[in-house]
DNA sequence: ATGGAGTTTGACATGATGTCAGAGTCAAGG
DNA sequence: CCTTGACTCTGACATCATGTCAAACTCCAT
């Protein structure tokens, strides 16, 4: 099948299907003699798992690691599931981050008379003196 | 000042200190006759001012409107407070969907042995055949 | 054969930031 | 006065994953 349909029923955009082959991800395309990529079953399958990675937060550079694992019939499976553990540390990791962000915010803005006045505790914690 | 001292106290690196003239989100320096960009307490206390804001997750947009309204003294607060809920919002929606990405993988995680055997549910949800 | 849909490559853009290079400036010490 | 090292200037390139646009080419159905 050609790069339209290949993206339509992988979920993954022409755009990036001709990226990550460009990088090395996936392994270069088969061509027709018009010179359109062609793509079975198990490319698209390929597809389809980079995209799922990616929904997980996954990096490319970590989906390489998981591909190569995925292809090694005789991997263990401890190496896969340190990444996916790290993976889900990092994400807790930023999760809290944006979390304090938003009390901060929450706590200025309840503070905060919302109305016509132009007093502002919002404005005033930023523009603050001490660092 | 020049501005490697200002970058020092306002915590706002050199790079982003000509970023920020760049894109118009502060003014253009003072020049000295030698070319030099110079700052007073009131630059250092703008950028001050824009590196808070971006500690709590503000766009380089969001910012610009908050400084305009922190030098309108006839303000109102409902505006201030209406653009920090809505950045609140929007890091409360990212935080969930990071935590989201986490669950699936600690429960895949958990599921898969982490020994030297070859499988793994992690990889067997990847690799999947439904969408 | 013609027209519209699909594909190709390459370039440019995003957003916020880092880094590097080459050239100019400044201040302190000999 | 000159040298040296620290500082600053601009501009360019890189990141990361992705979008979009354009010009040229191919395919397929009528």
């Amino acid at each position: 099948m050609k790069i339209g349909q290949a993206s339509k029923t992988s979920g993954v955009s022409q755009r990036m299907i001709r990226h990550y082959e460009s990088i090395g991800l996936i392994p270069r395309a088969a061509r027709r003699d018009s010179g359109y990529r062609d793509y079975d079953e198990r490319d698209v399958h390929t597809l389809r798992f980079i995209r799922r990675a990616r929904d997980l937060g996954f990096g490319i550079e970590e989906i390489g690691k998981l591909l190569t694992l995925w292809h090694d019939r005789s991997r263990a499976s401890a190496e896969v599931k340190a990444i996916a553990l790290a993976r889900a540390a990092e994400l807790e990791r930023k999760a809290r981050e944006l979390d304090a962000m938003r009390q901060t915010l929450e706590h200025l803005a309840a503070h905060c008379h919302g109305d016509a006045r132009p007093d502002c505790p919002i404005l005033a914690d930023l523009s603050r003196d001490e660092a």
